[in-house]
DNA sequence: TTTTGTGCAAAAGTTTTGCAGATAT
DNA sequence: ATATCTGCAAAACTTTTGCACAAAA
């Protein structure tokens, strides 16, 4: 594995980005910092960084891939289809949660890899959404 | 709203379907019934369906749009990121997860949605996933 | 010096859009 | 009759790939 000027300006610009990022995202960010990014690199590096474990990625509401440093406290996401709304679950908060999902099947879910959509509070109370009628998605 | 033979034949195709769908997949069993298919017409049926509440997606593991009729019953689909195993949730398994959820911080997510990626039990008790390590991605 | 990575350009794949002509109602 | 669809073609976007050249080790 060679450490190259443009592996470290992608793994710079992962690090200086609080939460996620998706691929054109980083393309942009690197950019911004050098002009002559290239974007198959980009994805390269991000493939690299991955197999290595420094790199991880999730998806967003719209199912792009969202990258993030492997190193970040794993939190998962929660996307409120109605309000637009958007809330992190820590990996602490979410410990009932995996909970159940082991009581249910033994699956161990990897919160941070999949936004969860679905209602907040505030907008399930003001619109519960009816069994059987769609919630209108994202 | 119009009833075309082309959006008949979108909702008989997906009505065929025991499960979901992502668009290409759609367009390919529309053609193998009328060759003459074309893709701008099957997203936009799908657009016009989802917005009458008849159809909803959600994504695959790749994040990919997978259609399917609203009227299916609900159910949450589980993907093991080691074994690449498929596992689906029903409405009332899932019960416990919602309340989860629910009792964390009021979400109501709505399962069916994304899919959710993590561990089988099996592969769980093979090679648990480390705190900290990363789990390969899909 | 040799292996590994980069730049470039082009392709792959899904989904969207614009518009003229066709068609359901 | 007319507002709504369809077909077509082209584009928008993200991501991938092939290959010759460059550069890290």
């Amino acid at each position: 594995m060679r450490w190259t000027p443009q592996r470290r300006a992608v793994v710079e610009a992962l690090a200086m980005t609080r939460g996620h990022v998706t691929g054109a995202d980083l393309i942009e960010r690197c950019r911004a910092v050098d002009p002559a990014t290239i974007p198959s690199t980009v994805y390269r590096t991000l493939a690299v960084l991955e197999e290595m474990g420094l790199v991880r990625h999730g998806h967003g509401v719209d199912g792009r891939e969202e990258f993030h440093v492997a190193a970040d406290p794993v939190h998962g996401h929660l996307y409120c289809d109605r309000c637009g709304g958007r809330w992190e679950v820590s990996a602490s908060e979410a410990q009932a949660i995996l909970d159940a999902f082991r009581a249910t099947n033994g699956f161990e879910p990897d919160l941070s890899h999949m936004t969860i959509v679905g209602r907040c509070a505030a907008c399930a109370a003001a619109a519960p959404a009816m069994p059987g009628l769609p919630m209108s998605s994202a």
